[in-house]
DNA sequence: GCCAACGTTGGC
DNA sequence: GCCAACGTTGGC
């Protein structure tokens, strides 16, 4: 049994929240244009891990849920679709640059909880998600700040 | 709307 | 390979 790696990812509630997931139960998490955080998607996830659904760009940001990593990586179509804000014509087909995981619901936290609470505990110290200015939109997160935000979102 | 903190691009 | 210019992210 691999160990089970925990991570933080990013949408915007605008275009993706909680509640689309609640409703779809499984979408692909695809338009990553990062290295970094394809990287992540690629090569470090693993089937069963666990991510906290963070939103950004939001009114407050914060953690919202939680959702469940329930395949291998796959090539993102968006990059080849031209008609995608997320198309790039350098993407080949046999070798895509860009790649996307489906993603399955877990639960949507009964307390929402606020980027500004995540800064203020001193259990959550060192999480990425609280340095400022960091925009990686998948972040390992450490099994014990998971869990912790998790029994902070029981309420 | 502002702006800090990056990441990317392209000239050299 | 350097680095300035530019674009994006995302909190505030």
């Amino acid at each position: 049994m691999v160990k089970k790696n925990y991570w933080l990812m990013k949408s915007e509630p605008d275009a993706y929240s909680i509640d689309d997931l609640a409703r779809d139960g499984r979408e692909p998490w695809n338009g990553i244009r990062n290295y970094q955080a394809r990287n992540f998607l690629r090569d470090s996830m693993q089937e069963g891990d666990l991510a906290l659904f963070y939103h950004s760009n939001a009114t407050p940001p914060g953690v919202a849920g939680v959702m469940k990593v329930v395949s291998g990586p796959e090539p993102d179509e968006l990059a080849f679709d031209p008609d995608s804000a997320y198309f790039d014509p350098k993407s080949n087909p046999d070798d895509p640059t860009w790649i996307q995981r489906p993603m399955e619901f877990v639960k949507k936290f009964p307390r929402f909880i606020p980027l500004k609470e995540l800064k203020e505990d001193p259990e959550l110290e060192g999480m990425l998600v609280v340095r400022k200015g960091q925009r990686l939109s998948i972040q390992p997160v450490e099994k014990e700040h998971f869990d912790h935000i998790c029994r902070l979102g029981k309420g």
